[in-house]
DNA sequence: AAGTAATTGTTGCACAAGCAAATATACCGC
DNA sequence: GCGGTATATTTGCTTGTGCAACAATTACTT
């Protein structure tokens, strides 16, 4: 009951919240992209990952943590936007090992459609979230984060 | 280049920056809640808001909204954990459609267990991310979200 | 220079998730 | 009360995910 418990308390509580708001901005950025991109959420993610990319290619790990994903899932979603012609692999001379991803023409034109419908939905969503109680200081605090960038 | 387009970049950042701190919290929790628990995260989530729930009794789709998951994804969660003898389902007398879950004696003592792991957990990922530029901001916000409560 | 350790990416397998359809019950207007 | 609609939960099916094992390449150590 004292000050230390208080502390694990909040810390809970916290963390519920960003996962409410975490899983209500997923769910809803799932709705709208898969509607009118076809894309996933994790698919998207990984196109704008790669398309903010300086030279617009990355590695396999990159793009896993990029997309907190784990390898074998990351090889897998790679596999699919290469299937749909979204990305190409290329092989590093450097390291053999490695393996660079690249956006395709389709890849870029097609985030290019999806990017204003993730950038509405997100609007909209963190919209809805200010109205809920539970959520709105969270939803206020999170464009205060890198005002400076 | 304007007013307008640089909210919506913020917008993405703190998107990204929450998604990252969610799934760093979320990988970290899966571990050692499922080394020390035999819990994954969700079930956990199921658990504990059993347990803060007067009564301690839900209705499916109250779980279904506590833990972010879907009517079916939950009956299936449900079943593993009365499976495991963790909860009990309950018809409610009023409105038959409708299904309580209520935690066991087995149940609040395995999450009686698990709590001082969650917390603990939930500490050092915070400590842990605090060191992370990208993510500090954010760490630091979290506490100051409910102070009053 | 050889051998071992560490890193990078892919595959086999089991499991949990969502969507849509099915079932059962409640509510509403007449 | 009766038909139609809405709500609550479960089941079939498909798909995506993580873990562990594997293959290929690089880095380290002596």
């Amino acid at each position: 009951m004292g000050i230390k418990d208080d502390a694990v308390e909040v810390r809970a509580q916290g963390w519920r919240t960003l996962a409410a708001l975490h899983g209500l901005i997923e769910a809803e950025l799932e709705r709208s992209l898969q509607g009118q991109a076809q894309l996933s959420v994790v698919e998207y993610t990984v196109l704008d990952a790669l398309s903010r990319q300086d030279g617009w290619h990355m590695r396999m790990q990159q793009l896993a943590r990029a997309s907190a994903l784990s390898a074998s899932a990351t090889t897998r979603l790679v596999n699919r936007l290469e299937d749909r012609g979204l990305l190409t692999r290329i092989l590093c001379a450097d390291d053999r090992r490695g393996i660079y991803t690249e956006l395709t023409g389709s890849g870029s034109k097609l985030l290019a459609e999806a990017r204003p419908v993730h950038d509405a939905t997100l609007e909209r969503t963190l919209a809805e979230a200010q109205q809920v109680p539970e959520l709105a200081p969270l939803v206020d605090a999170l464009p205060r984060l890198r005002a400076g960038v």
